[in-house]
This record gives C-alpha cells, sequence and structure tokens, in this order.
DNA sequence: GATTTAGTCTGTAACGTTACAGTAAGTTAT
DNA sequence: ATAACTTACTGTAACGTTACAGACTAAATC
C-alpha cells in the first residue's frame, strides 16, 4: 500500500543539514544557505570553504522540501492530461505539444510534472491536488471534468489548451471550427458528395461507433465538437445533409480505431467517396483499411487527415491534412503560464488563437465520375 | 531573473492551513490530518465535518511543501535526459521509452517529472540537485556526464538505462553489440559487400560528419559504441575490413540528419549497396536521399533501420529493422526503480537486459550482381 | 469487578530551509 | 572628523505538515 514500509535512513544514518555544515565552520547556517543561493553575499573565499566542507560532510545542497516549503516555490510546472500519461506519449500530437512546453519551460529554467487524469474511469484527484507545481496547464479536458475544478480550485495560476476559459484562466487553441471546415470544404470542392468522418472522443466518458445526429452537438469536449459543427456548416452549404453524413466515434485517437473506423463507414452502401478523419493517427488506420480492402487512395477514397504529424509527409501516400502548429501551442501555453508566474497579474480572460493550414498531399483526389 | 517579483499572496490573503481548520472545529491539528491521510482513525461522521469546514474556509487539502518536508517522500520519479527536453520528445524511442515508465509510474501512484540535461553545451546540474522526487531513471547519458555524478551523489534510488550499472545502480538495456551485428549479418547474408553506416553521437560532445577508424573504439556513449562493435564484428567475420567501411556520425537522431548522412555515403565512390541506420528516425532520412538521388529502395539499396517505432511499419517501403522494446524498457526501468523505493533494498548491481530481433520487411533486398 | 481491547482523538516536536532585520567593521564622501 | 555608504556576516522565526506517544471512553472478556 505505502511506499515506505522499510526504514528510512540514508546509508551514512543521519541527513546532513545546512547547520552541520555551519557547525563545522563556526559559522550561521544563513551564511551557508547564501553560498548556494546568493553569491553575492558572502566572500568568494568563506563560499569555497563552504563547499569544501559541505562535500567533506556529504552535503548535496539545499533539501528541496525544506526550500519548497520555505519558498512557497517549486520551480517546476504541472501538466494535465485527460487519459493515462501513456496514452498521451502514444499521441503524437500530444507530444509535439509537450515538446513545446518543454522549450518554454526550460527556458524559464523549471522542471515539468506529468500528472495523469487517472486510470480512463476513476478520475483521481489525489495527484493534482497532491502535485508540489508552481502552476498547471490543463491540455484538452472536457468542460465539466473533476480534475479540472480539482486544479481550479487549488487557485495555481494555470493555462487550459484546447478548451474556452475558465473563469479567469486564460486559454490556447485554434479556431478547430473553421479549421474543420476547411478541410472539408477541400473534399467538396473536389466534387466529392458522400463523406463520412472518423472523430475522436465527443464527452468524457469513452466510447466506439457510429454517432447519431443527436449525439453530434452534445460534444463536452471542445476540439471534436467544433469540428464536427464546422464539417456540418461546409456540408450544409454545399447542399448536403449533415445527417446523412455519417460519423464514427473512436474512443482513443490511433491507427487501430481508425481502420476499425473506416471499415465501418467503407462497408456502408453507398460507399463513401472520402473520408476526412479527426487526427492523422486515425487517418493512417484508414488508409490501411482502405489498402487491404483493395481501394486506391486517392483514385478510389480520397483521405484527409487532422493535425500534419511529421509522418504525415512520409506516408505511403502522403497525407493531406490540415497543419496545426502543435509545438507552437505547448511554447505559448508554456510561456503564458510563466508569465502568470513571474508577474501574478493575470493577463486573464484572454484566449490565444493560432493558425492553421490545409497542406494538400498525394492522399486527395477529384471525386471518381 | 527570480520568478517570483510580485506579491505572493493569495488572492483571499493568508493561505489557510490545517490549524485554522482545527480551531474552527475546535479539535487538533493532527485530526484534521488524519481525516485526509487517514480515514481509520477517526468517525466518518467527523470527517464528513472536517471536509465540509475546509470547503467552508477554502482548504484544499495537505500542502504538498509541508507534507513533502514531513514525510520525506514526494511521491514522484524524476528522469533525467541526456539533452534538452525538446530533443527527447521530438525522439520517437524516448518518447515509447517514457510511456513504459509513465505506466511503472502510474501503477505506483506516482508523478513524473523530466529533468532536462541542460543545454547540450552547458551541463546544468542545478535542476538535478533541486529536484523533488524520490528516485531518478538516468536515460542513455555518456557514462562521464556531470549529470550522472550529480545524480548518483544524491544518494537517491536510481536506475540507468542503456548503460552499465554504477555501483549499486541497477540497469535496464539491451545488448546492443549483438543486436547490430544481427542486423549486420542480414545485410551481408543478402550477399552485400559494401555498406555503409549511419550513427547517432558517440560522446558527450556534439559533432556530425565521417568517422575515422581510431574514433569508432572511443565511444562513452554505450548504445553507438556497443553497437559500431557488433557491426565490426559482423563485417569482420565475413572478411571484409572494417576500417574500409564508412560511418557517419549524426549530432542527433532525426530524419533530416540521416539524409545528409546518406548523401555523404552514397556520394562515395564505390557507392554502398546497403545502409544500417542506427535508428529508425536516421533511416528514414536515408530512404529520403535515395528516393531523391533516384536510387530505388530496396533494388539499388537496401536499408536497415534500429527500434522498430511503429511509424517503420508504415513508411515506403516499410523499414527492415532491428527491433528494441522500447516501452517495455520504459515500464522494467521504472518497476525496478519503484521496487527500491517501496523496499529500500536495492537488488543492486542487477543488470537486466531485453531482447530484440530482426524484423525483415521491405526495404532491404539481395545485393544487384 | 477487574482487566483487556478497540476506537477516537490530542499535543508536541521535529522535518530543513531561507526571509528578514540587524550588527560590526571598513571605505568613501563631505 | 563626521556622516553616509558598502561589504560580510548573524540569529531567529516562520513555512505547513504529520509521526509518535499517549489519553480517555466505551465495549468486550475473564
Amino acid at each position: 500500500m505505502d511506499v515506505n514500509e522499510g526504514k528510512r535512513k540514508t546509508p551514512l544514518g543521519r541527513r546532513v543539514t545546512v547547520k552541520e555544515v555551519a557547525a563545522e565552520l563556526g559559522i550561521s547556517p544563513s551564511t551557508v544557505s547564501n553560498a548556494y543561493n546568493r553569491p553575492d553575499q558572502l566572500s568568494a573565499d568563506l563560499r569555497e570553504r563552504v563547499f569544501e566542507t559541505a562535500h567533506k560532510l556529504g552535503y548535496t545542497g539545499p533539501d528541496p522540501f525544506g526550500r519548497g516549503l520555505r519558498q512557497r516555490r517549486a520551480n517546476v510546472v504541472g501538466v494535465l492530461f485527460r487519459d493515462r500519461l501513456s496514452y498521451a506519449f502514444a499521441d503524437p500530437a500530444a507530444v509535439l505539444f509537450l515538446e513545446g512546453v518543454s522549450e518554454a519551460v526550460e527556458e524559464a529554467g523549471l522542471g515539468l510534472l506529468l500528472l495523469p487524469g487517472g486510470s480512463l474511469g476513476g478520475r483521481d484527484t489525489e495527484a493534482i491536488r497532491a502535485a508540489a507545481v508552481d502552476g498547471v496547464l490543463i491540455h484538452s479536458m472536457a468542460a465539466d471534468d473533476p480534475l479540472v475544478s480539482a486544479a481550479i480550485e487549488r487557485r495555481l495560476p494555470a493555462v487550459v489548451v484546447d478548451q474556452p476559459p475558465i473563469g479567469t484562466v486564460p486559454s490556447v487553441g485554434i479556431d478547430d471550427e473553421g479549421a474543420a471546415r476547411v478541410a472539408a470544404e477541400h473534399l467538396l470542392e473536389l466534387g466529392h458528395r458522400r463523406l463520412g468522418v472518423v472523430s475522436f472522443r465527443l464527452a468524457l466518458e469513452t466510447r466506439s461507433g457510429m454517432v447519431e445526429p443527436q449525439r453530434r452537438g452534445a460534444a463536452t469536449l471542445r476540439p471534436s465538437g467544433a469540428r464536427l459543427r464546422g464539417v456540418a456548416k461546409a456540408v450544409s452549404a454545399a447542399g448536403i445533409s449533415w445527417d446523412d453524413v455519417p460519423v464514427y466515434e473512436c474512443a482513443v485517437s490511433s491507427p487501430a480505431e481508425g481502420k476499425t473506423a473506416a471499415e465501418a463507414l467503407l462497408s456502408r452502401d453507398p460507399r463513401p467517396t472520402a473520408i476526412l478523419a479527426l487526427s492523422d493517427q486515425m487517418a493512417f488506420g484508414v488508409l490501411e483499411a482502405a489498402t487491404q480492402i483493395g481501394l486506391s487512395v486517392p483514385d478510389d477514397l480520397s483521405v484527409v487527415g487532422f493535425d500534419d504529424v511529421p509522418e504525415a509527409a512520409r506516408s505511403a501516400p502522403p497525407l493531406t491534412t490540415l497543419h496545426q502548429p502543435h509545438v507552437e501551442k505547448g511554447l505559448q501555453a508554456g510561456r503564458k503560464l510563466v508569465a502568470q508566474l513571474r508577474e501574478e497579474d493575470p493577463d486573464g480572460q484572454e484566449e490565444l488563437f493560432l493558425l492553421t493550414r490545409l497542406v494538400v498531399r498525394g492522399s486527395t483526389a477529384q471525386a471518381p465520375s
């Protein structure tokens, strides 16, 4: 149960503290502390002697816990993920986001603490309550997630990503609706009239399968909900009934799920001539399904992805996809959080939108006549 | 400079503590603490009342710093990376490793703190010294890296990955030499006699370019050094002089660098008929270079990768590569560390080797005659 | 009726650090 | 010669928590 059953002693017995180093040198503990934290407060000579005796006694620098308690600061920012961490690492888009975040925290000299959203079902708020962090980045969580409330309650500086601002908590994201609309319009302009959509999760709870029209509007996860709205607007504008466009919801954004989704969509009659996937990962699964069924992409089937992960340029065929600046998103979110930590005056309320663009590659073509 | 210039007050003024909650209810602070940490130590009724008043006063649970100081435990494990964190996230192999680590820490209910190895040049040991962690995973660092010494000096439970055990610190890795030998033998068995090798970094300092024979043995980074040894043994056994096999060292393991490397190798006369890349990322760059030069893979050029990242199965052509259980590696390393945290009796000295295997796909074929 | 056991709750003393206010001596300016 | 700085160091009081040893009651056992 508990992580520490055994005895809790350092090999050498007791832990060495500033006090002991100070005693050994006949100076004040403050001076030892200053040797590590404010070199300008003592002579270079004494500082050197402090380090020497510290090393001799086995003191390895200020204890993080004592320092944290005193300074009320951890020099760490937390990132809160919707699902288990291992899911985040399996999602290239999330990884690119983290790449950007890590750039921001590194330039500020902070550490990066990853916090799991708990096993998919049970939302365990313990980790977020007990985390020693100065601020937190909330990544793509449902608006009604108890984890978000737990984070907000701690009144830590925070930034939310891919979701509307909450109270005074600023946000960073893209225009999901507009972007998806552009992607759909690309297919419509190529003459496709029978589309299929592969979406990822629409709400907190997990499910896979076809999405009935009445459920489409009720998404609590902003990205998928807004994107479906964008597609709906595009097809309606083209004179196609949105209710007639089949939408498949995947529980996780993976090639395997995307393949399952494509199999379901492509077995319908009439068969779609184009599939729009709301993530590249799922689009790769769509490509695989098409190949397996014997459909040629883009001749028999056009496929559009969303994200433009690096692999999209290398797939067979190269994927037409909606580019989203994932790294930049992480960088901006991280910087926004760091700014809050520094200035303590939240520029609040602010919502930052990053630009997207359609990248046309080899997976889309004119609709077959 | 400092992260906190401004005033450090909670919106509501002072921070609420267990003491205040206790005072409000006329009970002992210990009891309030117990309400959160040891529910069996008080009546369900009182516990409920504690939570109520806590909420009323704005107390959001035990402060992580105070708790950490008292318990001498953070419930967090750190992962130490060789380079900047953003580099780690850009490397799929490192990400898969993290996926495994996160699985291990989640099953133990711990957080995951990522620690940068500092900007490539300057090794900043500050982050590792000041990190509030219970243990640390040291990922693929050079044996002589000052960061490793800093970590070891703190006498934290630790596990090193892809590198020999240090003192009593156990390790997890693969048989790099044997694995690389298998990969090379595959090419030799296909009749290739003119090989080229694309390696990643051999030592702590960063450089790119051809590797002269005398430098090949002096690698301080275990994976690349051992793998080159494996290739050397394979080619020597086939009657080829290792000194005649061109080796190109890339500063980072990326497609772009791999492409540059391949361009250098393929412009040599006589041109290699097979290239062995020590990572899939670099192999993808080799494929790209070949296509651009007008060489067909595998007809004109065979390419072998190393890692078997998921994308290897989807590239054009699908990549023959040496499979390495990255996720498993992270999982085992994480579990080993957690075991140390729990039992405090390091099973020490232990070195765990995971199994690898060659996965033959479409990027290798018989040597052209 | 005496003794044990179990269930609740309490008081205090660390945990290791650094912010802050201050002292004492030396240096420079007026 | 006095005042005003500067440099180098000191002492103490928190920071917020929980481990630990016990105390008090009520119920169970002999």
